[in-house]
DNA sequence: ATATTTTATGAAACGCGTTTCAGAGCAAGG
DNA sequence: CCTTGCTCTGAAACGCGTTTCATAAAATAT
């Protein structure tokens, strides 16, 4: 074969077939090439890779899906883009996923059950590899009838054998946070979570609990605060705390973002920090170094790269945990 | 292969073929049903819905692509995933895509142009449908250079009909803040900007400089701050600031973060906002609201979804420039 | 009644790789 | 010298839809 017949793309992309005919040798030894595969004499070898280089080619992915029956998307199922705590995760799961070679489905639920299930229906249909839920709504049950379908990574500290999970030690980060409160002498101390049903939640609050048993002090339900999220949140937490006659005199708040919002409030109210209220916050957003707030440090990005991994190895099923680092500022 | 009956899916997903077969059509009705050709009788049309149903069919969406010579990727360059202002446009554009049907594929390039032209490359090789480009570091003409393969759409206020363009008036923002704080009696102001050779900062620049000539107001170098992106740039801002002999009384800062990064260390420092200094910010992001940092409210969200519009939409090059609204609060 | 056009349907080709299968060449083992 | 077992290669099947083409039947026009 000569050159003549190569009529340099009609505006069509090459494909494995040019190169082939190019390389004058057949598509399955193309395909071999291209794939690492052993048994092809050096001689053809190099003769592909030329033909490669000179056609410049590339495979088109499709094809290639199609072809394994996969699809090189994994679905990430995330509450809110646009919260500092998931963006973050996100920006790890997305380094990591790149790496692999892998694209993400951004499944943004607002906590709405049809959206994450949504994902999981994609799953079940094989238009995605696999499913990382940085936090859920449905109910755990409910999640693991899909695992036949393919991998769910969960990023919480659940039992079970059945999904990968990533996570914080939540119930020891709190359990240390309420411990350094206890340490820096307070007794009647606050928390501010997120949504209170959720799997991180209960750890926290266990957590909690078992810290005030250990100084004999008992759980006031007004110093619980909950759908706790936002910086406006924070606000929302001091005017109610204004109000109360009995005042925690230091707050565990889980999210830098309600921290922050709970700084500025008491700023603008005259409550001194820490003296009138000692703020801890937990996972060391900028600003908290921003403000001098005290808090616990996650190493979310890690936890981000690692959910990617365990979406990715199928096989096996693992449980990491990831530890924390109490980082002190002023608030406390 | 023995699925001469309908046995249940033995473990495979259901196909256009079992469709067929279960609706006694040939797979081309079935695919004329499922694309909503005409020309089915409403008998048998009625016979594939049934078939889907029953059978729980979904497509495979390798194969349509693969078909159709298309991904239902699109590919988005973002410097940064997690700064505010891309993880909120990143929230707008992810939501349109959801909705359109299309995955995103994330090239975070911190401004790094290999990584930006790892996008344009994919999409030459048809492995993603379109480009949305929300801050590029390449130059125009190189990205130019990439039209013909694909949809490109830039986030910024660009000249050219190669390409369409989905922008705030960064231009005429600019100006109403500067004219904004003039109005407020203010004529030593000087501000902050991220990259100064971006496209946006030029034109930022550009009002800038033509707002002070327009009140004969020489313009002072010293009060030029670039690589203005974070919180901490914020801090380092008010640090200069604290060393200049001749003192601005306003910044006009093009990132409520690093607005807020200014404002919380005047704070620190003994400054009083606005009366020693006034912070006009831009974004209006959550913490803005939260500091009372006056800022210019812009429509990210609206632009993230256009700019998903103009990617998927290849039939013609538009423009689209969006609005501001000032915000007042305390901070000016 | 005949010529056209429209409606309706399926077989086959196509998109583009991967994988299976079969066969050939060649070296080591008995 | 004959098995046995690698090494190497390509034809063909496969994954799963869409689209083209051919054909047939029905509707409309002449």
């Amino acid at each position: 074969m000569n050159d003549k017949t190569f009529t340099e793309e009609g505006g069509r992309v090459t494909n494995i077939k040019d190169v082939a005919r190019y390389a004058n040798v057949s598509v399955t030894t193309v395909s071999r090439v291209l794939n690492g595969h052993p048994y092809v004499k050096a001689e053809k070898r190099n003769a592909v890779m030329e033909a490669v280089q000179a056609l410049n080619y590339h495979q088109n992915s499709n094809a290639i899906n199609l072809s394994k029956g996969r699809t090189m998307l994994l679905g990430v199922v995330v509450p809110f883009i646009n919260h500092p705590y998931f963006s973050q995760l996100l920006h790890g799961i997305s380094i990591k996923a790149l790496e692999e070679g892998y694209t993400l489905v951004l499944f943004q639920t607002s906590y709405d059950r049809d959206k994450e299930l949504e994902a999981l229906e994609m799953l079940k249909h094989k238009q995605i590899d696999g499913v990382i839920i940085t936090s859920r709504a449905l109910p755990y049950e409910q999640v693991r009838s899909y695992t036949a379908y393919g991998a769910i990574v969960l990023c919480e500290d659940s039992e079970g054998g059945e999904m990968s999970t990533v996570s914080i030690d939540h119930y020891e980060s709190f359990l240390a946070g309420m411990n350094y409160l206890i340490e820096k002498g307070h007794r009647r101390i606050g928390y501010c979570i997120a949504r209170p049903s959720s799997p991180n939640s209960m750890l926290r609050l266990e957590a909690y609990e078992t810290a005030l048993q250990s100084i004999n002090e008992p759980i006031n339900a007004n110093w619980a605060f909950v759908q706790c999220l936002t910086m406006e949140d924070g606000e929302r937490v001091v005017h109610q705390y204004k109000h109360l006659r009995q005042k925690p005199s230091a707050f565990l708040v889980a999210s830098d973002q309600v921290a922050a919002g709970i700084w500025m409030e008491c700023k603008k109210q005259g409550i001194r920090v820490p003296q009138d209220l000692a703020i801890l916050g937990l996972d060391n957003h900028p600003i908290a170094r921003a403000l001098g707030l005290s808090t616990i440090d996650l190493p979310i990005d890690q936890v981000g790269r690692e959910l990617v991994v365990r979406a990715i190895d199928t096989s096996s099923i693992q449980k990491k945990k990831y530890g924390f680092t109490i980082v002190e500022r002023g608030s406390v």
